[in-house]
RNA sequence: GCGGGUGUGGCGGAAUUGGUAGACGCGCCGGAUUCAAAAUCCGGUUCUGGUGACAGAGUGUCGGUUCGAGUCCGACCACCCGCACCA
């Protein structure tokens, strides 16, 4: 018997869709539209198994959907800036244009390979420069609004390489190629006024509906409102009337106060570190911390004392040292706090550290206040005021209010809300990214570039070989006149965040080659993204970049109302993950180099192709190009083809789950189609069947059509390709002359073709062959919709417990009332054994479900 | 450290959301076919005891609620993701 020969025919049914343009979207008011967008691929150079299994999913609502008649947008991007191809530049002297573009060229063929049905004529990549162009229209028109401002923060400095270095960058404190110690630098960089919509953002969090609660809950809780008290602290030993402004979410605790404490960037933290050399040398310590939040509220708790007082606002008699420490974030509040260590972890352990005073202010509920005592957890949850004068007796939230009241009332202080959320700094001293369209001039400051100007194209005659942003030596690309006054002025050499690149692609594939960053008909008629896919390590920033982007861009005038929010439901598919290897050297080494092995005694042991040495098995983490843990798709679709790689990848695992990569169960997968193909053979033989004497396998054949529809709806891939297993071994049970079997065999074919979409087509033209109508394509066929007159059962079978226990089954008609099936329970065996001529206790039947005898 | 998640056979996982734990796939064991192999087909496969019908245990750990808990509650353990200049 032959077999399918997908080497052959899945290059030819791409060419059939291809010429048919069944992929091509166009706008049609006429048509219910639904746009399906997976995250898009950065370019590092090859597709990897993640990509794959996240395009799979995309293209099986692409295809489902089209199938109930909808109008489908799927279209294909690369997220083309970024530093891997300044790496390249600088590693193997190539241009980052260059290596990029060549990235895509490969990637792009690797995709077309999947099958996927992607509109590639809505295909570009951010670094084009038709992108970029409109990104820096966006950008100027941000301005004109005050979305964009700019103001001084700190970067990690390198300087050895005499780079910015981002935080993966640093490695214990040290940059990452010269191994020089990083110090901290203030730079004057441009913001987006991100917290200045965090309210609506937060707000509207309620309304996606469509999102997976943890994405919802980490981006409120990344937005973190907080309602406090802002408020000055009178100083003593400092000149007369400086104050220090701290903020707090518990102005409750005002009484337990024990220190202030500034950050090590505070103003106040600076000019004492100027006249002292130990502050200064622990500012310099701190400074090597790196900027990253997680250093700095990992790290020992730690601060210096400053040479001054603050004093209590309700006890001018107390008087509060203050302290330098490196676990208060400049960049939260005003960069100060009071520290109350009963009732706060970090400063609790600072407390200890320095012996300062700790006194509890809240009891918890249910205990005196004499038997209120700190060890070494603080007390955090709700409770009654103690210790705290006149707000003794009061709760919590009661006491917050008291405070505030007085403060504000003595004119020091307001109640204040905060965000957790930090606007967002968008400039890169790198080459590879969108330019600020900004010049500065010595007389009229930093000015937008004029639009006409636009695009600021990057120079190409740039070298990777000195250290430093390459756009800063470009003399002859820098040197412009000022658009306001016409004197010699300077373009702005820092690029955008790539991030900004991502935050609005979705839009711009509603008209890719417009002239203007989105054509209103487009947009209006395709956003919002009615379906957005893909993992779930970007639940936080790049999506709640794509959510205010969308916003402004709203307030700009490039997009409608209705888009404010720019995903309508959001599926995060989870990571595809595979171990690590790591060289004595410390090389992280890729799967293909390493051989690996398991010993007799059961432990896995690797080595280095190349060397033979023994390398590190280090554990199974996402993959990533930094660490090499990546797996190539190509070799599985060379050997088995793209079908079987797609149902192989969807099958098993549930898709928000994360995968651990292993190359067995391929070809559970391959035998699959083979063996589907083999009933699709024995199919072209046979007649087809009425309602009336329709067969098991093809009533069966309806069941599944009912719940694989379902399970497509509902993300359960893995779920529906099981009851698609289930159908082949039904129909494969049954005798060859069932009437309905080869009918059963056409539902079959049309269930997996979002799945296998070359493989389904292949085999239906087989089937279809002998029919006189209909499409012949099911990339043209409407979706199966199975008859209500097969999904009915007339008997149902029910699990008898005994004590929860389970000792048989029954087996009654679906119309059987509750006392028949009480009944038909206690007559079973195993029941009357167990029951042993006692009456039971009572007998609980629950409809459709279950019978239990207690006994 | 903070925020979010996950934990079920040898492995990936299923379980209509409080109602038959282990669907489906992989792997493994046995058999058929074959000169042999590949491919294919049939049967078995949570663990323990028993030839067997069957009995007992069992969803990371400990405790609780319930006629009934993988599912709900409390305390813990392990691993994974994010932490703002990786994309």
């Amino acid at each position: 018997m032959s077999r399918y020969n997908a080497r052959e025919a899945e290059p030819r049914w791409r060419k059939i869709w291809d010429d048919a343009k069944c992929d091509r979207a166009t706008r049609d008011e006429d048509r219910r539209k639904y746009y399906v967008l997976e995250m898009f691929p950065y370019p590092s150079g090859r597709i990897h198994i993640g990509h794959t299994r996240n395009y799979a999913m995309g293209d099986v609502v692409a295809r489902y959907k089209r199938a109930r008649g909808f109008n489908v947008l799927h279209p294909m991007g690369w997220d083309a800036f970024g530093m891997p191809a300044e790496n390249a530049a600088m590693e193997r002297g190539v241009h980052p244009g260059a290596w990029t573009y060549d990235n895509i060229a490969v990637m792009r063929d690797q995709l077309k390979l999947m099958g996927l049905s992607i509109d590639w004529e809505r295909e570009f990549a951010t670094c084009d420069e038709s992108y970029y162009a409109q990104q820096q229209a966006l950008f100027l028109d941000m301005l004109d609004r005050d979305l964009v401002y700019r103001r001084e923060s700190t970067v990690n400095w390198d300087p050895v390489d005499q780079t910015v270095l981002a935080n993966e960058q640093v490695i214990d404190g040290c940059g990452w190629r010269s191994g020089a110690p990083v110090e901290k630098r203030r730079l004057t960089q441009w913001f987006f006024r991100i917290t200045a919509m965090a309210d609506e953002l937060l707000d509207a969090i309620d309304t996606l509906e469509s999102w997976p609660d943890k994405v919802r809950l980490m981006q409120s809780n990344w937005i973190g409102r907080s309602s406090g008290l802002e408020f000055d602290f009178a100083l003593h030993g400092a000149a007369d009337d400086e104050t220090l402004r701290v903020y707090t979410t518990r102005p409750d605790t005002l009484f337990g106060a024990a220190f202030c404490a500034v950050s090590a960037e505070h103003p106040m933290a600076k000019r004492f570190g100027a006249a002292d050399p130990t502050i200064d040398a622990f500012l310099t310590e701190c400074a090597a911390m790196g900027t990253s939040e997680e250093a700095i509220e990992r790290a020992e708790k730690k601060g210096v004392r400053l040479p001054i007082d603050a004093v209590h606002p309700f006890e001018p008699s107390r008087r509060l040292p203050v302290y330098v420490a490196n676990f208060v974030l400049m960049e939260y509040g005003t960069g100060a706090i009071f520290g109350c260590p009963a009732h706060d972890q970090r400063d609790l352990d600072f407390a200890r550290k320095y012996q300062l005073p700790v006194t509890p202010v809240v009891a918890p509920d249910g205990l005196d206040a004499d038997a209120v005592t700190v060890g070494d957890e603080a007390i955090t949850g709700a409770g009654r005021m103690i210790n705290s004068s006149f707000l003794d007796g009061m709760t919590v939230e009661e006491a917050k209010d008291a405070v505030i009241a007085r403060i504000e009332q003595a004119g020091s202080g307001d109640r204040k809300v905060n965000y957790r959320l930090r606007d967002w700094g968008v400039s890169r001293q790198r080459y590879w990214g969108c330019p600020i369209p900004i010049i500065h001039c010595d007389s009229c400051g930093p000015v937008p570039a004029r639009r006409d100007s636009l695009p600021i194209r990057l120079p190409e005659d740039v070298r990777f070989d000195q250290p430093g942003n390459p756009l800063d030596r470009a003399e002859d690309w820098k040197s412009v006149p000022c658009p306001l006054c016409g004197a010699p002025a300077r373009r702005e050499t820092d690029t955008m965040d790539t991030f900004v690149d991502s935050s609005w692609y979705f839009a711009r594939f509603c008209s890719p080659k417009a002239e203007t960053p989105t054509n209103a008909k487009d947009v209006d008629y395709w956003l919002p993204v009615d379906q957005y896919i893909g993992g779930v390590e970007h639940a936080i920033l790049h999506l709640l970049y794509s959510r205010f982007f969308a916003r402004a861009m709203n307030d700009t005038g490039h997009l409608p109302e209705k888009a404010r929010e720019p995903f309508r439901a959001l599926f995060t598919q989870g990571m595809v993950c595979h171990e690590t290897y790591q060289a004595a050297d410390k090389r992280w080494l890729s799967p293909e180099e390493v051989e690996r092995t398991t010993q007799a005694n059961g432990a896995a042991v690797a080595v280095e192709r190349a060397t033979g040495d023994v390398v590190a098995i280090g554990p199974s983490v996402k993959m990533s190009k930094s660490k090499k843990n990546v797996v190539a798709p190509e070799d599985i679709i060379e050997q088995f083809g793209a079908d079987t790689a797609r149902w192989f990848m969807l099958s098993d695992s549930p898709p928000e789950r994360d995968v651990e990569w292993s190359t067995s169960g391929v070809e559970g997968a391959w035998r699959h189609l083979q063996r589907v193909w083999r009933l699709v053979l024995q199919a072209e033989e046979s007649a087809a069947a009425s309602v009336e004497d329709a067969g098991p396998s093809l009533k069966a054949a309806h069941r599944a059509a009912a719940a694989v529809t379902e399970d497509i709806e509902a993300f359960r891939f893995n779920r529906a390709i099981a009851r698609l297993y289930e159908l082949t071994n039904a129909i494969a049970a049954a005798p060859l002359a069932e009437p309905g079997r080869g009918d059963a065999v056409g539902v079959l074919i049309r269930l997996m073709y979002p799945f296998t979409p070359h493989f389904s087509e292949e085999a239906w033209s087989r089937i279809a062959g002998r029919r006189s109508s209909g499409p012949q394509m099911l990339a043209e066929s409407p979706w199966f919709e199975p008859k209500a007159a097969f999904l009915v059962d007339d008997t149902l079978t029910l699990p008898v417990q005994l004590n929860g226990k389970k000792r048989g089954e029954i087996t009654v008609s679906t119309a059987a009332s509750d006392d028949e099936i009480r009944a038909a329970a206690l007559a079973l065996d195993s029941v009357v054994k167990q029951l042993d001529g006692a009456a039971p206790k009572k007998v609980i039947v629950v409809p459709k479900r279950i019978v239990n005898v207690v006994a």
